[in-house]
DNA sequence: GATGAATGAGGGTTCATTCAT
DNA sequence: CATGAATGAACCCTCATTCAT
């Protein structure tokens, strides 16, 4: 009623629990995948009761495509600016560090909704556009001003995007099984994506 | 009526019903993932009972042990000699075909396994135990006679294997994700592990 | 219609299906002992769904836990006062009739409960403070006021009471095993506990 | 085929894996209960396989019946006698003796015998006659020779049987439960049976 | 909107029992 | 006779979901 935001009105309050929700699930998630995890846990993580979750969400697999959108989004709005803002020649070593990092579990995330894309119609639509989206936001990193790889063709960065995107993946699932890539690996990981000249890679093809 | 006894010993017969259940179990993993997936219906497509199954294994996490060992070791017997067998120059794009189209969901399998190493005390040092025999075949393939890359010291070997085995991680996740690579990104992502010079790489740094 | 609350509060509810369950469980294992019993009997046996069992007890073992917590309790609170207030000549009959009449199947369900004192660290302790309330509450009887044992030693009691437990659970047995005990038996069985003089007992040692 | 016994007979053979299986259900039966035992636990100890015992008893209960029996059988052969051979002073010392020490779980093993008395027509029968030949056998004893019970009328004998059995049981019980009888407790509650004189017991009824 | 008791399908696992060897 | 792989019913328990409060 009042205009001091001392007491949050109602739908500030659910945004709150809303987010809780997805943090905690973020958390539980990663410790045991999706479907090991219970909403149980997750409302109890984040402080609340199983009916909360019901009120916000309608069902499980609405949290995680929720949860994947949320941190595509992120990576969109926090992480790829700021690569961007590096300049050319640290900007390996930002990705290198971003990947090794502070990227979480997110692929694994994705690699879930995957895995349920035939449980709900909307499912597989929306990993699609995750992809694409993720996708873009690197052919961004590639195309942008002071890159050396600018000056390639679209379909030439559309190719790398996707050699980055495989990279990426791959990275985080090294991490995952306990072997986690180093500088050295990366590097080589990325090669081809950095390469301005493709010519002088691989068998000479 | 022939002389080979048409009756399998019983031995054989146990020894058909574990690679039976193996065989359905790889594909219920593949499309439900691990927890997603009931002995039941295990057991059920391979044409046994509930009972078989803890017959010939201790636990749903026993057979997910097993069938990761089993791939890996296949993976050894039958892939990496037709891959050495291959002249250097077409080398590459045996690797490619292979990942495109054999390697099956095994990736994803390595990855449930990851998510259950603390279920039970064995598991972790199971799982360890295959992304060492992997590393040590792919470095086999890199020190093959014929390879250029033969000539590289063991330590800039064991990187590139590192690097090799991240990008078969991607490209298989790419795959199951919905956006397989082509020729072209197979290339781009094993650049850095097939080239000769290392030096000519990069950005140069 | 009326003022008092047609409806019960939640609360009010909860305990009334707890209430339900214990009575059903105490039912049932008399029957089929606690191994025997499935949940699934229970709840069934209650109105309720299997889940509702699980809302109110951790365990199976915790319901049976409960359940002999609460017996011996009523017998602290509703027979206890019962026999006390009953005048000293006419107690052994009072003692005698409750035995062999309102005594349930508790002796079996302690049994249990004995049985599976290893299944949960708590349940041993459970037990035990069981045992030391029986006896409690024996020693208050043989010392109440009236009684020409209440001039007995505290040592003296104790035994008694030790004595007299044993004949209540022997009694309880026989009329399990189908031979129980009739008055005559009963008598000569508490007759040790009922002496104000033990030395005219035995055979004289 | 020939007359010295090293090699067994095919009968004694089986008599042998019986009477280990047997050996072996009473262990497993004394620790976990009827319902909590497993017949693969029984062989496993008995060390023979699960089709052992399918060999040599129809049923699992078939087995219970056939112990109970067994040990009721060995108790009138061996226990009897030897406190029949013990001379009228001491004879009270070696049954405390015998019901503290020697006597096992045999009372728990008929408890589920009467609690399974439904699951097969037989079994109510089988613990109806083991409950009579203990209670004869009891008999017995008190109408020894040199007893000063032997010159009880036989209905007075009958119903100190009864009472003698109650006890045992409830000892029995009281040791099982944590709480076993000690020398005195024992005296108390054999009393009312080894009393010459039932007059001077009790409320002076 | 949030709560949490109750639902009930389903999951992993055990185990008595059968039967080909 | 003994073996042990296979059967399949039953069990305990978990958990997504509903709904009265």
């Amino acid at each position: 009623m009042s205009e001091t935001p001392q007491r949050l009105t109602r739908a500030e309050q659910q945004q709150r629990t809303r987010e809780r929700l997805l943090a905690a699930a973020a958390d539980v998630f990663a410790e045991h995948g999706f479907d090991g995890s219970s909403i149980d846990e997750i409302t109890a993580r984040a402080g609340f009761s199983r009916g909360a979750f019901y009120s916000n969400f309608t069902d499980k697999i609405d949290l995680l495509i929720t949860l994947c959108d949320r941190r595509v989004a992120e990576f969109a709005r926090d992480e790829l600016p700021l690569i961007l803002a590096t300049p050319e020649e640290d900007r390996l070593a930002v990705v290198a560090r971003w990947l090794a990092e502070d990227l979480p579990q997110e692929v694994l995330l994705v690699v879930e909704l995957a895995r349920h894309r035939n449980d709900r119609p909307d499912t597989a639509a929306a990993l699609q556009e995750l992809l694409d989206r993720v996708l873009a936001g690197i052919e961004g990193i590639l195309a942008a001003e002071g890159s050396e790889l600018a000056s390639l063709s679209v379909e030439e960065r559309r190719v790398r995007a996707h050699a980055a995107l495989g990279a990426i993946l791959g990275m985080e699932l090294l991490g995952y099984l306990g072997a986690p890539a180093d500088a050295k690996v990366i590097e080589l990981m990325l090669a081809g994506v950095a390469a301005t000249d493709p010519g002088d890679l691989g068998n000479g093809r």
